[in-house]
DNA sequence: CGCCAGGCGAAAT
DNA sequence: ATTTCGCATGGC
């Protein structure tokens, strides 16, 4: 059998950095392990990104992409310090060292959250890989088939039931109606990330199918507010449990939300990101 | 079989 | 102004 060189790789420094973790833990759904180390897309370039210790190695020529995508400039230092100190963070913090909230693509963002209500992770992931194999843009890296996330003008027109085939149930019609407004104008998404915080709520609100969970989703991950905390089960669980014992009633999501962007301060998301990670991985069933 | 999943929106209180 | 239900699908 020939030998087959394979080309060089890049390299990017990426100190307190944990690849495996970072696409772990429920941001983004797309990418697949290949060899040690893992392939995907970025918007619509493919890239394969590989970590050995503090150093990332990467498709040739993606350096800067990769660094700013995983935001590997991100202050954790700063971050971690600007977090009350109690042992419930402390331990989650230290459970998931090295994971890193990305900066999406706010379209791809927004259509993935979109199909994640009322789903488990995996199935979130099955049900991207679907979309992208079905309607995105083919792209070749090497050896692997890489599929982007389809545009909003393509997802625009495609049928109800052909998206329905994607497994995505009662969610398709929003995921049809939020591609149509993207496409049609009507919702302008880089407008968004000029806007103030409360502003970005009310737009993203618009979108049918998108309540205050996802509209923090889109915000903390495509349109990097650090302070934003989107109130899922596992955060409910996590908070609630932890913070707000005294309540006699379970405390209702919007106030579990006003009460973590206070408590946890100006990256409240972070903090957000830690707890869940590690109560999901520590209490699912079945859980590693 | 029953229960739940990185929720939302309409209906009922 | 809040609480309750139905919604598709799949895994345990």
């Amino acid at each position: 059998m020939p030998f087959v060189a394979r080309p060089a790789l890049e390299k990017v420094e990426a100190p307190d950095f944990d690849l495996e973790k970072t696409l772990n833990s429920g941001q983004v759904f797309h990418w697949t392990a290949h060899g040690p180390g893992f392939a995907g897309t970025i918007d619509e370039i493919p890239v394969y990104v590989e970590q050995r210790g503090a150093e990332l190695w990467v498709t040739p020529g993606q350096g800067a992409q990769v660094r700013r995508h995983f935001a590997l400039d991100h202050p954790m230092t700063d971050i971690v310090a600007s977090f009350p100190d109690d042992d419930a963070l402390r331990a989650a913090v230290d459970f998931g060292r090295g994971i890193r909230i990305i900066r999406q693509p706010a379209w791809e963002c927004l259509a993935t959250f979109l199909t994640s209500a009322l789903k488990q992770v995996p199935h979130i992931r099955a049900v991207s890989l679907a979309i992208r194999r079905r309607y995105g843009r083919h792209l070749r890296l090497d050896d692997l088939e890489l599929y982007a996330y389809p545009r909003p003008a393509v997802l625009a027109q495609a049928s109800l039931d052909s998206l329905r085939a994607c497994k995505l149930g009662f969610r398709a019609k929003n995921l049809l109606a939020a591609a149509r407004m993207v496409a049609h104008g009507e919702l302008d998404l880089d407008a968004i990330r000029h806007l103030p915080l409360e502003e970005g709520r009310s737009r993203l609100g618009r979108i049918p199918g998108v309540g205050p969970k996802i509209a923090n989703c889109v915000l903390l991950f495509a349109y990097e507010r650090l302070e934003v905390v989107p109130v899922d089960v596992w955060i409910h669980r996590a908070v609630s449990q932890t913070y707000l014992r005294d309540q006699k009633r379970r405390t209702a999501e919007l106030a579990v939300q006003a009460f973590s962007e206070r408590f946890f301060g100006p990256y409240a998301g972070y903090a957000q990101q830690f707890l869940f990670h590690h109560w999901r991985m520590t209490y699912r069933k079945g859980g590693r």
